[in-house]
DNA sequence: TTGTAAGCGTTATCAA
DNA sequence: TTGATAACGCTTACAA
C-alpha cells in the first residue's frame, strides 16, 4: 500500500525545501531547469496529485458545487441532475449531491452542513415540505454567508437569488388551448395540493386557458391530490361520476393513473377522452397510448443554473442583479390527444 | 454579508487563545465552567459551525463517500443512490456523485480527482467502455493507496475489492424456467453484446433453464444489440419472420419495445406471446400490460454497498478478506405473462 | 535560485 | 485552568 505522496515528502527525497517543489511543479522561473526537471521527474514517477482538501482550505474554495432536490428516484431531477453535471464539469467543478427527502429538516441539515466550507454555492429545488412551512432562514443564511444560491423548478419568491423555471403557467395554458382547438370543451384538471407551487401554477394556466376561451370554470371538474401515493384510487373515483372530453394532469404519474382509470370505466383514449400531461419522462415515450405532455427541458434547466451559479462564484456577474431565468416548455404531441384532423 | 465565524475570531473576541475555544466547544473538563459558558454562548449567537475541509484536512478523513456510476438518467441507479444516501446519511456521511457517462477517460479522471483528498472511499459501477477495454489501472491505483472501493452491478472479477451483485444468471434462469412452466416452447432472447458482463450472464441464465428443461438452444431466437439507442427498429426487424411463444429481454426498454414491436406484427401480449423483462422500473409497473420483469432491488443493494465501504472505512472488517455480496433478484408476475392457470 | 515563514481552520500535546 | 505550538498539505510573500 502506497500512500499518496506530498509535497513535503517530495522535498525530503529531493533534499530541496517544500516551496522550491512547489515551485518546480508549477513550472515557476524563479527554479533552475535543472531542479525543474528532477522535481518533475520525481513527481511523475510518484504520480503526484496536490491534494484538494488542502488546497480549497488554502483558496478558501473548493471548486464543488451542493445540488440539493427533493428526490432523486425521479426523472426530471435526474435530467437537471444530468445538466448540472455537465456544464459543472465542464467548468472544472464538482458536484455533490444530497436529498431532502422532501423533508424540511433534513433539508436544513444538509444545507448547514455543506455551507460548511463543504461546496462554493448551492443549486436548490425545495422540499414539499418547505414550501408547506414557508420557512426559508436556512436558504437565506447561506446566501447571507456569502454563498451563491441558484433555485429551479420549486423555488420560493421570496428568497432573494438568481432562480430558473420553466413557465408552468404559460405550459399548462399552452396544454389546455391545444385541447380547446382540438374542440374538447369539458377538461378536467388533475392537480396536486396548492403549497406546491407548481402545481398552482399550472392549475392557473388550466385556468386562464378555459377562462380565455369562454369556458366557465368547473369546480366539479378539478382534483388536488394530496397523497400521492395513492393517486390512483383518488382519480379513478373521481371520474366515477364525470362526464368529460379531456383531461389534463400537472405530472406524468397523474395521466398515466388517469388514462388506467378512464380505461377501467370503458373509456377509449383518446377516442372519446383526450389526455395530456406534464413532464416529460420515459413513461410517456413508452406509454400506449404514447403520452402527450408538456415536456420541461430539465437537462437545460440545469445547465442553466449551473452555469448561473458558475457566474455567480466567479465574479462574473453585478452583486445585486438577480435573475430569474424563465425557460420555455414545450408541447409535446403524442397518441392520447385526438387531433382535430384525426377525425376527418 | 457575515462571513462564516472561526475559533480564531471566537478567541480573539473573548480574548482567550484559539484552544481554549476549541476545548471548551468540546466541553472538555480542562475547562472552567465560566468560560465554557462564555465561549458556547458567544458561538451559539454567532452560529459557529467547524469548517468541514480544516477537519478533514486534520483527521485525514473527509466522511465523504465517492460514487461512480455511467449515468443517472437510469432509473436502476437511481435507487441504488437512494440505498447508498440513506445509509451513508445515517452513519455521518456524505455522498459526492460523478458520472463517467460510460466514458473510460471521464470514469479515471473522476476517480482520480476525487481519490486526491475528496472522499474516504468510492462505491462504483464501471463504464461499459470500461469493461471494454479491461483496463482497471484506475481503479486498482485507489485500491493499492489504501482507498476501500466497493463495486456494484456492473463489476469486475479481476480487480480484487467488496463486490455486489444481483445473481443476474440467476434471476434470468427463474425467469425463463417460469415462461417454460407456463408452457412456453419457443422463448427468444433479446440481449446486450457480451462484454456488458450483466447481458453476458443473463444470457448464460436464459441458456442454461432451456438446457435443464432439454429445449434446445436455437441461435436464431436470440438477439444481441448493441446500439441501444435504435434497439425498436432492430427488435421490429428481428421478429419479423420468427414464430415464437414468449420473450426474455435483459432489461426495461428491451422488454417494452418487444411488447411494442410484436403488437405491431398483430400478436397479442400476452395471449398469444408472453414477455418478461429484467429491472423493475417506473414504466413496467404502469405499462399495459404491465410488465412482469426480474426485480433488481437497486435500494437494497446500495444499501449493502454503502455499509460494506463504512466498514472498512471504519476498520471494522479483516484488510484481506474481501466478499462479493449476491443479492437475491425476485421475479414480479405482471399481465405480461399468460399464466397456465389462465388459460384452464 | 533557493529557502523560510505565515496562513487557511482545526485539534492535540505539552507546558505554564 | 489556560495557552503556545505543531501539525494536516499547500501556496506565496519575502528573505537570503
Amino acid at each position: 500500500m502506497k500512500r499518496k505522496i506530498t509535497l513535503k515528502q517530495i522535498a525530503k527525497e529531493l533534499d530541496v525545501s517544500v516551496s522550491t517543489v512547489s515551485k518546480a511543479l508549477k513550472d515557476s522561473r524563479e527554479i533552475s531547469i535543472d531542479t525543474k526537471d528532477k522535481v518533475k521527474a520525481f513527481a511523475k514517477l510518484y504520480n503526484y496529485k496536490p491534494n484538494n482538501i488542502a488546497l480549497s482550505l488554502k483558496n478558501r474554495k473548493t471548486k464543488t458545487i451542493g445540488i440539493i432536490i427533493p428526490e432523486i428516484v425521479h426523472y426530471f431531477f435526474t435530467t437537471v441532475i444530468q445538466g448540472i453535471e455537465h456544464v459543472a464539469n465542464e467548468k472544472g467543478y464538482n458536484v455533490i449531491i444530497c436529498l431532502s427527502n422532501n423533508s424540511f429538516d433534513k433539508e436544513v441539515l444538509n444545507l448547514e452542513f455543506l455551507a460548511n466550507g463543504s461546496t462554493d454555492g448551492f443549486i436548490l429545488s425545495v422540499a414539499k415540505e418547505t414550501q408547506q412551512k414557508e420557512d426559508y432562514h436556512h436558504i437565506n443564511e447561506v446566501i447571507s454567508q456569502g454563498m451563491p444560491v441558484v433555485m429551479f423548478d420549486r423555488v420560493i419568491d421570496e428568497v432573494i437569488c438568481d432562480k430558473v423555471i420553466i413557465s408552468d403557467k404559460h405550459g399548462a395554458f399552452e396544454a389546455v388551448q391545444y385541447l380547446i382547438d382540438q374542440s374538447c370543451k369539458k377538461i378536467a384538471l388533475i392537480s396536486t395540493v396548492d403549497y406546491v407551487s407548481v402545481g398552482k401554477l399550472r392549475t392557473e394556466g388550466y385556468q386562464e386557458a378555459l377562462i380565455t376561451n369562454d369556458i366557465p370554470i368547473n369546480p366539479e371538474l378539478i382534483l388536488k391530490i394530496e397523497d400521492v401515493d395513492h393517486s390512483e384510487e383518488r382519480i379513478e373515483a373521481f371520474f366515477s361520476d364525470k362526464d368529460i372530453d379531456a383531461v389534463f394532469a400537472v405530472n406524468e404519474k397523474f395521466a398515466v393513473n388517469a388514462i388506467k382509470a378512464l380505461t377501467k370505466l370503458g373509456k377509449k383514449i383518446p377516442d372519446d377522452i383526450s389526455v395530456i400531461g406534464f413532464t416529460d419522462g420515459v413513461v410517456s415515450k413508452s406509454f400506449i397510448p404514447s403520452l402527450s405532455t408538456v415536456n420541461q427541458h430539465g437537462e437545460e434547466m440545469g445547465a442553466k443554473a449551473a452555469s448561473l451559479l458558475i457566474d455567480r462564484l466567479e465574479d462574473k456577474v453585478h452583486e445585486q442583479s438577480f435573475q430569474t431565468t424563465v425557460l420555455n416548455t414545450s408541447l409535446i404531441i403524442r397518441d392520447s390527444v385526438k387531433r382535430k384532423t384525426d377525425s376527418l
